[in-house]
DNA sequence: ATGAAAGCGCTAACAA
DNA sequence: TTGTTAGCGCTTTCAT
């Protein structure tokens, strides 16, 4: 910059406003020698010295496990869209499900190249989170309980999974293999899901069968695995309810390829209604947890949250509510 | 930095010794007593300014068009993974295949933050590539004739289309509808890959019938409704090859919901060789580009040129060879 | 309308 | 082993 300057014979603090269209204070043609300049040596600013000087980036960074289940992948597009309407860059970081990472990606030293963060949390606590000082604005995604001072935007997992085992039990299935599914009491995402689908039973007057709840990852190829080992130790079900769609494409497989008709030998149901799942043979029925006004809630907050700064607005949480998608896995009751 | 060296009695410079670990430079009894004050004060570094001092980031950058169709998502991860080998970080922004996009993300301003840079290169053209003054190591990936000076990894489009076509007329097909097939001689992926399905018919001694090329985007949804527009125009065709592993999937349910049998009715063969192609019903036979070498080499070439700035070494073109991946979406010959 | 001075938070180079 | 000086490239403030 000093370089232009000195070459149009004017200050840096010219050549700055040029730069910044302080139109007002500078003159026409003094401007047009700077531009022709700066044209000339091609030079560009350095972004790294604004943002030292001025505290902002324009970017807003987003770090969730990965792209597969291909949840993820969609969220990221969603928010990317979102966010360029408000002028903002989104970057992508993935944390690989570790909580290291997780909290790695809050460390005030990451977050200082973005004016905001979005962090999906899948493995972190909330006392791993409770001890981050962080200036740097940031809403939380996922299920874990997590500290109150931060916003959160959520899915009611326990919810869509009640939803969704109450349909397959309303359309005639008794022994709905929970693909997944866990024991515990904590707050995650499978947890919580198992939690909806054993309400729905109870619910019912219906008995969970313990075999039926296998554990299993939630990318395709681990619901294809966990659906195989089911068959393979000849348990019988006469459903899948599925953690993610991604894992219920899995299933969907194993099912054909062991010769079992979907829907009638075996109902399927998955969740997060991914793009892909309108596309599979047969459709998939699916949880809708809200993606559409999770992705507007998450933009909302952070962008609102970084142009309020640093007066504290309180923390918010927003679930949206779920709903059925009803498509050719399930049958119509 | 300066509070917590004055509370802890050093300079700075002692601060900054302690943090970057020179540990000859700093007594243990210092050492520790800065180490306290720190966690005292809860100092963290600012990596803006470090960044502005040093000029490294620690991440390099990737822009791709977005995670639709999952071959970026999964190159994304891929390189995520290789890149975290070398103790550097991944950000992933898209471009949404847009021309201005594309150029806006090596734009020197948005390239200061990063160490190193990768763009998918889809939608811009020599020409504007060429005019980019970039100090930043970049690595082009995508098949668009792209200026000498850069790094360059790509795929064998039109080799890997060939092989998919003679293996479909090898198994008898005779008309192959081509999904995303286009008429141009632009260096772009589609019409290199209809220079391989052309090739191939040529080679075969077959003709090519205008009307089984049929204009496609890339995703589930595009394959789905092309296959779906080419039976309601009442096209005949016993085969199917589409551009993308992703439009192969699509059409793959056009074709179950139509109730023509794959592969006995209509073989269908996608490119990619994407994670999710090994779990449609059928299987999808595909063409694996060679996804993990290109990976490797997009690492490597950017990894060293990021080590041996500004020594310039010569730019690299690096393509790897194609191979089929036979499943059940095609006979076997 | 333009410029000079100061400093954002950090580290390289040198001095003590 | 520790401290001092200088400056990365920019913008804010205040003077002209």
């Amino acid at each position: 910059m000093t370089e232009v300057a000195q070459r149009a014979g004017v200050s840096t603090m010219t050549v700055s406003n040029v730069l910044n269209g302080r139109s007002q204070r500078v003159s026409e043609s003094t401007r047009r020698r700077v531009l022709a300049t700066i044209d000339e040596l091609g030079y560009q600013v350095n972004m790294t010295a604004r943002n030292l000087r001025v505290g902002r980036t324009g970017t807003v960074g987003l770090a969730v496990p990965g792209f597969s289940p291909d949840y993820y992948a969609e969220l990221a597009a969603a928010l990317g869209d979102r966010f360029a309407a408000h002028g903002l860059r989104l970057a992508v970081e993935r944390t690989g499900a570790s909580r290291a990472a997780e909290l790695d990606a809050l460390t005030a030293a990451r977050l200082s190249s973005y004016d905001g963060f979005v962090l999906s949390v899948v493995a972190g606590d909330a006392a791993d989170l409770e001890k981050l000082r962080v200036d740097t604005p940031v809403v939380l995604i996922g299920e874990r309980a997590v500290p109150a001072r931060f916003d959160h935007v959520l899915m009611d997992n326990v919810g869509g999974a009640r939803l969704a085992t109450q349909l397959l039990i309303r359309s005639g299935a008794r022994r709905i293999a929970l693909l997944g599914g866990v024991v515990g009491s904590e707050e995650s995402m499978p947890e919580l899901r198992t939690r909806g689908y054993r309400e729905a039973h109870d619910a019912a007057g219906l008995h969970v069968a313990d075999e039926l709840i296998v554990s299993c990852e939630f990318a395709v190829a681990d619901g294809y695995a966990a659906t195989r080992g089911l068959i393979d130790l000849g348990v019988a079900f006469d459903a899948v309810f599925a953690l993610t769609d991604s894992s219920a494409i899995g299933a969907l497989r194993a099912l054909a390829e062991t010769g079992r008709g979907v829907p009638d030998d075996v109902q399927v149901v998955g969740f997060d209604n991914v793009d892909h799942s309108r596309f599979t043979t047969p459709a998939l029925t699916t949880v809708e947890p809200g993606n559409a006004e999770m992705a507007d809630a998450i933009c909302e907050l952070l962008v609102e949250r970084i142009a309020s700064r640093p007066a504290p607005v309180p923390a918010r949480v927003i679930m949206p509510q779920p709903r059925i998608v009803q498509r050719e896995s399930t049958r119509r009751s």
